[in-house]
DNA sequence: CAGGCGTTGGTGACAAAGTCACAGACAGTG
DNA sequence: CACTGTCTGTGACTTTGTCACCAACGCCTG
């Protein structure tokens, strides 16, 4: 587990792209935004639902998922501690009818910094844009590796990805095959039948609800990274 | 075909979200940027060749691709005259390992505009910003549009899809299966099989490196659109 | 505690899509 | 014409997704 941010008031220098601001942006930034808290499983954004700040997360983490129209989803990715919300919040700024949706997977701290000013900064401060783009570059190539894994990539090397992703640096996993199946955008039943592949292996216990890892070295292998 | 733009000296007129620049910005616009051509083929930009202007489209189409570590590839989106570049340029302004790239569909011309004064015009200009992140969001969507078919939608309805898009108002199509195929990121004989089906059913007629839409409107049925 | 109910996971049969290896057909060129 | 590279067709097989169930589990409630 992350360790929470003990210093709110002074949130910015927890964000590398941010230290270098002058001492005006950093002024504005910490006076025209605002904390705002929310409970796990709480909508940020969704269909209907734009959000009217840029997203400085604090704790937590925000999934941010896409539900096609045949009902079925799949994980665009994830915004953690540290990172921030441009891409929803730029997109949000033209196109109304946006299929994604950000859920918060944990309980979430994050500061909120309103459009207007958000456009302000842009324009007025050059480290500022430099951090936008930044993460723009970062969500956008992730979006590019999604869609390279998904149209190409195994089932069972993705899920092996999938598996270390969520474990970080522990052994266990509380995780339903149904959410590792929306993560990455496929069926329940294929995720059980690798799952049990994987069982069988010796690289992983199932019980219900939950995932131990037995064997990282093989998942990591498996995975290609 | 879509008519080549007449009137270079003053190709800001058709890109819809620039009309309402200031007389300053437009004139920035016009005197800093450069008309470039290039033939059918070229690399635009891609791995280790970093696009060095923002382009603004202005005869052609360019296809922005990506290839996968396995070799194969697939089609990002397109960028048709009177589009913008903004998402490769802002993207390339971060990260160098960029696995995508851009390719003169057809000979190409278009206005380049230095990273630099790109820059400045996004700090300047209110309007110009919200051309960038407006272009930004339709792109993203783009993508979004992308995940959702690669991860959910059936192969059939996808080659409808793709024919008509490519056909335009033509009924005439000079593309080969490989083609069709690397468009939809997947397998030359999955097209092949799914185009006799179609030719089948009496919808196309297929030769050598030719289709021939005959029935619009099944496809268009199947299609779901 | 028994019964009921929603969630989770397991299973088999089948359909759709991707992979592999190879063959034939065509167009252009010398 | 023969040669060559490109384009398309085909069969056998694997992988993945779909559908219709069922069984086990945890929880709640009477």
């Amino acid at each position: 587990m992350r360790q929470p941010i003990a210093d709110t008031a002074n949130w910015i220098s927890r964000f590398q792209g941010l230290m270098q601001l002058d001492q005006d942006t950093r002024e504005q930034l910490l006076r025209k935004s605002q904390i705002i808290s929310a409970p796990k499983g709480a909508v940020i954004f969704g269909p209907g639902k734009s959000p009217e700040n840029m997203l400085f997360l604090l704790d937590g983490t925000v999934r941010v998922q896409q539900v096609s129209e045949t009902g079925r989803e799949i994980l665009l990715y994830r915004i953690t501690a540290g990172e921030s919300c441009v891409l929803t919040t730029a997109c949000l700024l033209a196109y109304e009818d946006y299929a994604a949706e950000g859920i918060a997977e944990t309980a979430v701290r994050a500061a909120a910094l309103p459009r207007a000013i958000f456009d302000e900064l842009v324009a007025s401060s050059p480290t500022f844009r430099n951090f936008v783009f930044t993460a723009f570059s970062k969500r956008i190539t992730d979006l590019f590796h999604v869609i390279d894994e998904v149209a190409f990539q195994r089932i069972d090397v993705r899920l092996a990805q999938g598996l270390l992703d969520l474990a970080g640096q522990g052994d266990h996993l509380a995780v339903t095959h149904q959410q590792l199946a929306v993560d990455l955008g496929t069926a329940r039943e294929v995720i059980s039948r690798q799952m049990q592949e994987f069982q069988r292996r010796g690289w992983v216990r199932l019980a219900r609800g939950t995932v131990d890892i037995l064997d990282r070295d093989a998942l990591r292998h498996l995975s290609g990274r």
